[in-house]
DNA sequence: GCAAGGATCTAA
DNA sequence: TAGATCCTTGCC
């Protein structure tokens, strides 16, 4: 395992010295633009500690669903008891359930009113394995965090976790720098019917742990500045 | 290719 | 209150 991730993002450092190591994510962060956390995500790691167990993967793919006139957002008709979460201060977890079968995790941005999110689609699981495998009934390690519902299914997000702080001691992003080694691409959002043309989606380039079987159509390439 | 599965929203 | 929709997945 260890060979496949350094061979996707040179990581080094385990996951226990890149916990002491780096900072948390701050509310600053997540009250950006969502376009701009949703690109900056990439990369980063984010970490569930259950226990002892320390549950994590670094962010490959997201979506940025924005509070402004975004027809394919929650958000777009106002405030409901499903989506109340997205207009609280950034900085909390939104949680839905898709086809009444999978979870979503979405990381609230932005000010309070505003109705933004970011999607969290896939992860690079580097931490808390097993623990996965077992939840998610397979080894394949690309699978695991794949999409967005089996990446809550792997870190057993469900409605609890809905309003959850991302400032939690044991709940949190780290603000690593692990994207500079990769290149970032953008393209269209997948599986919604409305504004399917915006490029509000982001992901590593040519990375397997990403999901989507076009992942190379109408993507485009950011280069790091 | 398509069904599972249930909450949510809209229209009446 | 009925009917359509849905930021998906894994099966056929």
């Amino acid at each position: 395992m260890r060979n496949l991730i350094r061979q996707w993002l040179a990581l080094d450092a385990d996951i226990n010295e890149l916990i002491a190591q780096k900072e948390k994510l701050n509310k600053d962060f997540y009250l950006q633009q969502t376009l701009k956390v949703a690109e900056d995500l990439i990369g980063k790691v984010f970490v569930k500690i259950e226990g002892k167990e320390i549950l994590a993967g670094i962010i490959a793919e997201t979506e940025a669903y924005l509070g402004d006139n975004d027809r394919a957002s929650h958000s777009y008709r106002g405030v409901s008891k499903r989506n109340e979460a997205m207009f609280e201060e950034g900085g909390i977890l939104y949680i839905y359930k898709i086809f009444g079968i999978h979870y979503c995790a979405n990381i609230v941005t932005e000010q309070k009113d505003v109705g933004s999110a970011v999607l969290l689609r896939s992860l690079i699981p580097i931490s808390g394995i097993e623990k996965m495998q077992n939840r998610r009934k397979t080894s394949d390690l690309y699978k695991l965090c794949r999409g967005p519902g089996n990446s809550a299914k792997s870190l057993s997000l469900d409605y609890l976790f809905n309003k959850h702080s991302l400032l939690d001691d044991k709940l949190f992003i780290l603000n690593t720098s692990l994207s500079e080694k990769y290149i970032i691409a953008k393209g269209s959002r997948i599986g919604i019917s409305k504004d399917e043309h915006l490029p509000y989606r982001f992901f590593i380039y040519n990375c397997p742990f990403v999901s989507g079987k076009k992942i190379f159509q109408n993507a485009q390439k950011i280069l790091n500045s």
